[in-house]
DNA sequence: ATATTTCTTTGACTGTAGTCAAAGAATCGG
DNA sequence: CCGATTCTTTGACTACAGTCAAAGAAATAT
């Protein structure tokens, strides 16, 4: 990894800093007038029905503490709670009619705020405004993504195969057989290695590498999860495999590819692969590409 | 002003709440390691030697909070305080050189992490988010700077006036006597209007608006804090005072400028003023301006 | 069927942030 | 010089955020 430059730190920390005191505050201000912000907070995470387990990992709170909140809420007419259908040791929080209209006027407040804050600009500049933030997002996105080394057995390895299968599946004419994904045992040890992205704790991506022959490795399932798509990650993905590879002391390292996967065809090239000829009878191939390893 | 479309404010809120929770918190939760957060932000603020007044109204803290704060910092060995030169009623603190250590070691820590983060993108990537942040910065202090119209003997009017004069004193080569700014009078009731520009409740900008003759307006003292510049504030001053001339029933605004302002100039000409002789004997001018108003 | 684990609630806390009012000391305005 | 104002400290609060442990109920594993 190249070093990180002082200047970018630096900018980095500026815009931060400036941020989260003189424009991130204002969320929390609105929200906190009629009540505590972590009851707001919730009441805004509660979409409509929602388990309280789940609540509290999404949003990382302790267990008694949600507790509390949640009957707070109750007691104020904005939730309901019933157990579970399915396992009644868990409880699931809706908005009431009532919740539903506070938690609208508190839109509509947010809302109102920042369109004053934008009117002070101009129709170009908001258009401005609005892409600067989206690409700054996607970049912080993408650098809070961690890429690492698995079991292919594990349950997020897993996870992230059943979700590609499914994906693919849908996108194939012929559609996929879940079968034909590598087996854990392809992609550990000697044999290879699997990556997995993380964001938030969760896999949203993933990749395998396998020996194919002496000094020639395979990359195959390079996966991404559809809402962290367009941000990159599938290079990284491609780069993390390959340092991999490198370090196994591969020179050479080849793919196949779906006719119906074009983007991903685009990629490939764009990050240095070129097309050779047919080298596996993988039925779902039509192109077929390498790269050699520096 | 034109209404601001729902997109904007939607992206805008998409960005604040993904910021301010996943990245800004980062910077609170170093800080917050070895104290608590309050007194770690005192520290950051409290450079060499400021006075409890000037930490209180820049931080917006509760006197009594502030006073706690600080004591304790001192009983940590972090600061000392002791009685303003000039005026024994206030404080003021400085770091200690523990005090400097620690914030070093602080900056260092938070330094650390940024690195950590932006590791993950490549320079091109890096580069890429600094503009983007800096171009959302940028936009983001324009918005929230609010243009006032002000009596133009008041305080703040003053500090502008003054701040202009001495600037363009140092620019200009043969210098500029205060004495031939507007008089208050000029710019007040039905002869002329002023502005200023507030950033986070600082004067940051000015311009003034005077009748010249009948239908006629004249831009004076366009002025932006160089804190503020690049901003496209001048911009929005003129932008006010054209409005002001507008209900004013004024159909032409003029201005003059000096031959050693080129980029007012082109500010000027961009925003539809097209030169014109001279007309009056301003000694300072080398170029007038004027533009119709709709 | 029994032990272990999971999910939630409740009780008993702690620490931080922040507010308000009173009062003392110094300065400022007339 | 005197009254008003400014700056700070202190006391007495409040509320919010959060933690930890115990315990009950249901599900799961063996």
């Amino acid at each position: 990894m190249e070093p990180v430059s002082t200047e970018h730190v630096t900018a980095f920390r500026r815009f931060n800093r400036y941020f989260t005191r003189r424009i991130g505050a204002l969320d929390d201000h609105y929200l906190g007038q009629d009540r505590p912000l972590g009851e707001a907070r919730l009441l805004f995470e509660i979409g409509d029905g929602i388990s309280l387990r789940e609540l509290r990992t999404r949003l990382g709170l302790d267990a008694g503490y949600l507790s509390r909140m949640t009957k707070a809420l109750e007691a104020q007419g904005m939730v309901g709670v019933r157990v579970h259908p399915d396992d009644s040791r868990s409880r699931i929080v809706e908005l009431t009619p009532a919740g539903r209209v506070e938690l609208k006027e508190q839109q509509r407040r947010a809302n109102a705020l920042v369109s004053d804050l934008l009117g002070g600009l101009t129709p170009g500049q908001r258009t401005d405004l609005t892409d600067a933030m989206a690409t700054t997002r996607r970049l912080l996105r993408l650098a809070a993504i961690t890429v690492r080394l698995v079991d292919a057995a594990s349950t997020d390895a897993r996870a992230c195969l059943d979700a590609y299968a499914a994906d693919i599946d849908a996108r194939f004419p012929e559609g996929f057989d879940p079968a034909d994904l590598v087996r854990p045992e392809e992609v550990s040890g000697d044999a290879g290695a699997f990556f997995v992205a993380y964001e938030e704790g969760l896999p949203v991506g993933c990749g395998a590498l396998r020996r194919l022959e002496p000094g020639v490795g395979e990359i195959r399932h390079v996966w991404v999860h559809p809402e962290a798509r367009r941000l990159g990650l599938a290079r990284r993905l491609l780069g993390a495999l390959e340092r991999e590879a490198s370090a196994r002391r591969l020179s050479v390292v080849r793919l196949d590819t779906h006719a119906a996967l074009s983007e991903a065809q685009a990629m490939y090239r764009a990050c240095g692969y070129t097309e050779i000829p047919r080298y596996d009878d993988n039925v779902y191939a039509s192109h077929w590409f390498e790269k050699r390893l520096s």
